[in-house]
DNA sequence: GGCCGCATGTAATCTGTTACATGATTCT
DNA sequence: AGAATCATGTAACAGATTACATGCGGCC
């Protein structure tokens, strides 16, 4: 017997997340959600035009978003789209789900929802980073013990440990730091 | 007019390389390369058998490396792999061609082209290490000139960029200890 | 007249992931 | 008797990237 799920992989990799973001915000068209997207979170996200179109036709298609055409005069047609009320909830699932401790994953996810968090009320944004904070300090742990276990005739195993280790560290450093750094303080 | 390619994407964050490495230093199947890519590669390459051979049949239609079947009594047979002349050279040129300035490329693929280079010899893998520390040490001004220039209002930008910066210097500090951590000495 | 901005998409291709499918031998 | 090891693959599906395709309005 297999378990039904609406998206069997796990794609909280994917910029869908970021879309629909920006669509709890207000409804928006594919071309704004393309601007924002680059404006806002460019160093984050490096998607196409084409990708959004594509991602709001999957979201369409899955039923967690809805496009309405408006037209407009001197300028062509274009479709609001809105988050239905199951995409509503599949974001606000996503925003409070904390992120894995891939290095990745911890870059563009978690900064995605660092994002969103933060517009959405500051004691959120501040949970968020402790929480991941506390993640990936335990996945650290775990990573020096594999290291400490690991043979040292393994010597690339090693070295992209020690490698995974410090990219861990600055990332912990860069959390500590982040929460100043968007000039909020205590 | 279009240039034809044999790759039209960059393929070189997959581990088609790593495969190829292993088939340069000697002809092997399927399952061995599996097993040598987790054995030796593990902690930077995470990938399942069934993709193995699906790179195998890629590699194979593209005419980069050759099968044949031997038996084995008491065993299943196996299908020995080769590289042929247009594999080797190719491979060959991805060992010489310098890894980009994205924190994957480099844990993934600069880290696997270190691999084979100093399983060939030091001289190779040295300077590898000192290119690759050269193209950082240019990436990281680049970044930085960016941080100077995003205006202050850009927080999540400047953010996005202040971990990017993070991750590449504690990268770079790994590349000035990888080398006496391989246990080699200048 | 040409390029840029606004606005929409489709199609082809590549790659990765997961699941499915098979079968002998050896070790416990 | 059952599990692990050795050994091979196919098929279905999801997702990203690239290329292709269209068309109006405004500015230089």
């Amino acid at each position: 017997m297999s378990i039904s799920r609406s998206s069997p992989y796990a794609s909280a990799l994917s910029p869908e997340f970021a879309i629909s973001g920006f669509l709890a915000q207000r409804p928006t068209h594919g071309y704004d959600l393309y601007q924002r997207l680059t404006d806002e979170l460019g160093q984050v996200w490096y998607i196409s035009l084409s990708q959004v179109y594509n991602i709001l036709k999957r979201l369409e298609d899955q039923g967690l978003i809805l496009g309405e055409t408006e037209t407009q005069d001197k300028l062509p047609a274009r479709r609001l789209f809105h988050l239905t009320e199951a995409g509503q909830q599949r974001f606000e699932t996503w925003l409070r789900t904390p992120t894995g401790c891939s290095v990745r994953a911890i870059r563009v996810e978690f900064t995605t929802r660092l994002y969103f968090a933060l517009a959405r009320e500051h004691s959120l944004a501040h949970s968020l980073i402790d929480a991941q904070a506390a993640a990936i300090r335990s996945g650290l742990a775990r990573l020096e013990t594999s290291l400490d276990e690991l043979p040292a005739g393994q010597r690339f195993n090693r070295l992209g440990l020690a490698l995974r280790i410090g990219q861990l560290t600055s990332i912990l450093d860069w959390l500590g730091a982040c929460w100043p750094d968007l000039g909020l303080s205590e």
